[in-house]
DNA sequence: CTGTTTAGGCTTTTT
DNA sequence: GCCTAAACAG
C-alpha cells in the first residue's frame, strides 16, 4: 500500500455539486474528519449526499479511490452509488471498496481464505442449501426433524450470526434456553459440517471475517491503515456484527460516516439493530450529528399524518420533516366491508386516476404481508388493470434454475456435496434414497466428497446392479460435463445448453404437463441469456452466489403491488396503504414476540409506507377480512388514531361500521370514528372539511339499465367482462371472459 | 422408486 | 383456504 500525499492546497472557489446542496446537505458532505452520523429523514436527498460526499473526498485528493470504503446493504444500492458517484468524479471510481457488507466481506476473505481456516475456492451457500445442511446435521444428531426442524432452528443460529457469536461465545445461559439446549450443539456441527464441505453461508461472511480481524491484528491494522475514509448507508439495518466489523476498521482513522433513519428501521426480526444508530454517540466518541430534515418528496399532509404517526414511538432520536410543498389533498383513511370491496375500491380510484391521465407506474399498492396481494391481482385481473406484483420468488431461487446451477456448480467444483445430492436424480435416473445413502457411507468412511466416493463405487460391485449401472451412467455424463467445463475455452452458454440437453433435463420439462413448465423452460433460456455476458464459469458462479436481485426492469405502465419492506427507498406519486387492522398491522406475531419493540418496528413501518407517497396517500381498512380461511372481524389499527386529525378525510362506506360497533366500542378511541353514532367522524371544516378533491371522487358506476341487446359487451362487479348471449326478461345470459357463463339479473350490469 | 394422500403452518426476507 | 413437505401405498 503506497502511502498517501496530499496534493497542492485545496482552491478556494468551491466545486459546483456543492452550491446545489441544502446547508445541512453540505455539511454532511463537507464533515469529513472524525466520526459523522447523518440523520436523513425519508426524501431528504440522503443518496445525493452520501455520493456527493464520495465524491468531495475523492475531488480535495483526500484519499485514493482504493483508501476509500463504501458500504451498502443491497447490490442495486451499491451500483447506484457507483454510478452516480462516477458521474461527478469520473471513472475513479474503479478501485474503490464499494460493495455491499457481504461482498466486501468476501473480498478479504478471499484473500485470507487459510487464515479464516477456509480453503480457497469456497462457495457461498444460499438460504435453502443452508436449511438443507442443517437439516442433515440435525438428523446426524438423532434429532427428530419434524419435531426440530430446519425452518425454526435456522433463524435462531442466523440471529448469533447477526450478533457476531461464534459457538463457544455463546453465554452458557443463552445456549442452554435455546431449544432446550440442543440448539448450540447443532450450531456448532452445523459449523464443522460447513467447513467439512468448505462452504460458508451469508452470516459466516462477516462473522469469519470479525473472528479473523480478533485473531489477526496485523491484518486488521492493515485494513485500518488502508481505509483512511468509510462511509455506510443505511446505518440502522445494520447488524451487531456489521456494526463490530466497522468499528474495527474505523478504529485507525476513525473517519467514519454514517447515513440512516432510525424512523426507518424495520429489519429488526433479521437480525438488524436499531440501538447501533441510537447508541452512534456513544459508539463514536466527538461524533458529529447532522440532521436532513427537508423533505422534497411529499406533500405537506402526507408528511404530517407519518410524522403524526412516527411520534408514538419513544425510542427514536427525533427528526421532523418539513417541506416547502405545504399544500395537497388530504390523506384519505376509508373503512370498507372487507378485503374484496377494498380491492375493488383500489381498483376504482386506480381506474379513475389514470382518466385523468396519472401513469399506472407511478402508483403502488404496499401491503403488510404477502398474501394480501392476491385479492388486488383477482381484481385487477377481472377490471382488466395492468399490475405487476413484486416479490415471491426471485429469479435464482426458482426451482429450474437452482437445478441448473446446481448442475453447473458440479462441473466446476465436483466436491460441491450439496449440488450433487441435487442433481444426482434429477431428472430420475433410477438413483433412489437407498443408493444415495450407500454413497453417503462410502464418502464418509473414505473421507471423499459425494462425487468422488460415487465415481468409486459406481465402478465397484457394491451396488447390486441395476443402481451400478444407473450410478455409473450418471457418472459417465457428470464426468463428461466436467471435463467440458475445465477446458481452457469453455463457453459457459454452450456448456449449460449441453449439459441441459444430455442430462434430459430440459426434455423432462417439456413432457411435464403442469400448466408452470413452459415457464420454466422460459426461465432457463433467460439463465443462458444471463450467462452469455460472463466469460467464464467461475465468473458467474461466483456473481450469482451475491448477487441474487430481480430486476425485471419493464417499460410497461403496469401498477405495483409489493410488501411495505419491499417499498422502502422507493417512491411513487399515489400510494395505497391497505389492511389497516388491528392483527394484520400491526401484525399480532410483533406484539406477541417482541412486545413494545415489535410495536415500534411496525409503526416505523406505517411511516416507511407512507413516505413513499410524493402526492397521494389512501389508507384502507376493512371490518371484516379473511385470516387462514375464517372469517374474522377486524378492528381498525391503532395507527389510524395516531394521525392527525387535521390532514385526514375520513370515509366510511355507509352503516358498515354499525355492525362492528357493538362489540368493540371505546376500545379505540381519538381516531375519525365515532362508536355513538356508527359513523366516521367529518373532517373539522378548517382543513379537510371541504369536499373530497375531485380527483378523490370515486367513479360511482351509474347503471345503465333498460336496453341490453344480445351481443353486447358489460361488465359486472363480481365477474367483470362478458358478452350477452340470451335475454329472458331482466335476467341475461352471459358469457364472461374470466369466469364461467352465468345468468345475471340486468341491474347488476353496466353497459361498457 | 414413484405418484398420491394427508397433516401442519401460515409476516416481513436487502445478502 | 391453500401451499408445502412428509408419509404411504402401489
Amino acid at each position: 500500500m503506497s502511502e498517501f500525499r496530499p496534493a497542492a492546497p485545496a482552491q478556494a472557489a468551491a466545486p459546483p455539486y456543492l452550491a446545489t446542496l441544502n446547508p445541512p446537505q453540505r455539511a454532511a458532505v463537507e464533515a469529513l474528519d472524525g466520526p459523522v452520523l447523518v440523520l436523513a429523514g425519508a426524501g431528504t436527498g440522503k443518496t445525493r449526499v452520501l455520493t456527493t460526499r464520495l465524491a468531495h473526498i475523492l475531488n480535495l485528493n483526500k484519499a485514493w479511490p482504493s483508501q476509500i470504503l463504501a458500504v451498502t446493504f443491497t447490490n442495486k444500492a451499491a451500483r447506484e452509488m457507483k454510478e452516480r458517484v462516477a458521474a461527478i468524479a469520473g471513472d475513479l471510481t474503479e478501485a474503490l471498496w464499494l460493495g455491499t457488507f457481504h461482498a466486501l466481506c468476501l473480498r478479504i476473505l478471499r484473500r485470507h481464505a487459510e487464515l479464516a481456516g477456509l480453503k480457497s475456492g469456497f462457495t457461498i451457500l444460499d438460504a435453502d442449501d443452508q436449511q438443507r445442511l442443517l437439516k442433515q446435521v440435525i438428523e446426524a444428531a438423532g434429532l427428530d426433524s419434524s419435531r426440530w426442524s430446519a425452518r425454526v432452528l435456522m433463524p435462531a443460529i442466523q440471529r448469533w450470526k447477526d450478533r457476531g457469536l461464534t459457538p463457544d461465545k455463546v453465554s452458557a445461559a443463552e445456549a442452554g434456553e435455546a431449544a432446550g439446549g440442543r440448539l448450540i450443539h447443532l450450531y456448532k456441527a452445523y459449523q464443522e459440517r460447513l467447513r467439512a464441505v468448505n462452504a460458508v453461508d451469508f452470516g459466516d461472511l462477516l462473522l469469519l471475517c470479525l473472528v479473523l480481524f480478533q485473531q489477526n491484528p496485523d491484518i486488521l491494522v492493515e485494513y485500518q491503515r488502508r481505509f483512511r475514509y468509510i462511509l455506510v448507508d443505511e446505518y440502522q439495518d445494520t447488524n451487531i456484527a456489521q456494526y463490530l466489523w466497522l468499528r474495527m476498521l474505523a478504529a485507525g482513522h476513525k473517519n467514519i460516516c454514517c447515513v440512516g433513519d432510525d424512523d426507518q428501521s424495520i429489519y429488526g426480526w433479521r437480525g438488524a439493530e436499531v440501538g447501533n444508530i441510537l447508541r452512534f454517540e456513544q459508539d463514536f466518541p466527538g461524533a458529529q450529528i447532522i440532521r436532513l430534515e427537508q423533505n422534497y418528496r411529499s406533500t405537506g399532509p402526507i408528511l404530517a399524518a407519518a410524522g403524526g404517526i412516527i411520534a408514538h414511538n419513544t425510542q427514536r432520536l427525533g427528526k421532523t420533516l418539513w417541506t416547502e410543498a405545504v399544500q395537497g389533498d388530504p390523506v384519505t383513511v376509508r373503512q370498507v366491508w372487507d378485503g374484496d370491496e377494498e380491492a375493488r375500491i383500489v381498483g376504482e380510484q386506480i381506474q379513475s386516476l389514470a382518466g385523468q391521465g396519472h401513469k399506472l407506474n407511478e402508483i403502488a399498492i404496499l401491503v403488510r404481508a404477502g398474501f394480501q396481494s392476491r385479492s388486488f391481482e383477482e381484481r385487477f385481473l377481472t377490471i382488466g388493470l395492468p399490475y405487476r406484483v413484486f416479490g415471491g420468488l426471485r429469479f435464482y431461487e426458482r426451482l429450474e434454475i437452482r437445478d441448473a446451477i446446481a448442475y453447473l456448480r458440479l462441473a466446476a467444483q465436483p466436491a460441491n456435496d450439496l449440488a450433487f445430492e441435487r442433481v444426482l436424480n434429477k431428472p430420475r435416473r433410477g438413483i433412489g434414497n437407498a443408493t444415495l445413502l450407500a454413497i453417503h457411507g462410502a464418502a464418509r468412511e473414505a473421507g471423499l466428497p459425494l462425487y468422488a466416493a460415487a465415481l468409486n463405487l459406481s465402478q465397484s460391485d457394491t451396488l447390486p446392479a441395476r443402481a451400478r449401472n444407473a450410478l455409473k451412467k450418471a457418472m459417465v455424463d457428470f464426468e463428461r460435463w466436467r471435463a467440458l467445463a475445465s477446458a481452457e475455452d469453455a463457453d459457459p452458454v454452450e456448456l449449460t445448453e449441453t449439459i441441459l440437453d444430455e442430462s434430459g433435463y430440459t426434455a423432462m420439462l417439456q413432457a411435464d404437463k403442469a400448466p408452470e413448465a413452459p415457464g420454466r423452460l422460459e426461465n432457463l433460456k433467460e439463465l443462458t441469456r444471463a450467462l452469455e455476458e460472463f466469460e467464464n464459469l467461475q465468473g458467474f458462479l461466483e456473481h450469482i452466489s451475491l448477487v441474487m436481485d430481480n430486476e425485471v426492469a419493464s417499460s410497461d405502465d403496469q401498477v405495483t403491488v409489493m410488501t411495505l419492506h419491499a417499498a422502502k427507498g422507493l417512491e411513487f406519486d399515489t400510494v395505497f396503504l391497505p389492511g389497516w387492522e388491528e392483527g394484520l398491522f400491526p401484525h399480532q406475531r410483533a406484539l406477541d414476540e417482541t412486545g413494545a419493540a415489535g410495536l415500534e418496528e411496525e409503526r416505523r413501518l406505517a411511516y416507511v409506507g407512507l413516505t413513499r407517497a410524493r402526492q397521494r396517500a389512501v389508507i384502507l381498512c376493512a371490518a371484516n377480512r379473511r385470516v387462514h380461511g375464517q372469517w374474522v372481524t377486524a378492528l381498525p389499527s391503532r395507527f389510524l388514531s395516531e394521525l392527525p386529525e387535521e390532514h385526514i378525510l375520513f370515509a366510511s362506506e355507509t352503516g358498515l361500521l354499525g355492525n362492528t360497533a357493538g362489540s368493540t366500542a371505546g376500545s379505540w378511541r381519538g381516531s375519525g370514528y365515532d362508536w355513538g353514532s356508527g359513523a366516521w367522524r367529518r373532517p373539522s371544516a378548517a382543513s379537510g372539511g371541504k369536499v373530497v378533491d375531485a380527483a378523490w371522487e370515486v367513479v360511482q358506476r351509474q347503471p345503465k339499465t333498460g336496453t341490453f341487446e344480445v351481443g353486447e359487451r358489460v361488465f359486472h362487479q363480481k365477474f367483470g367482462f362478458g358478452t350477452i348471449q340470451e335475454i329472458d326478461a331482466n335476467k341475461l345470459h352471459i358469457h364472461f371472459e374470466k369466469t364461467s357463463p352465468k345468468t345475471v339479473v340486468d341491474s347488476f350490469v353496466e353497459k361498457v
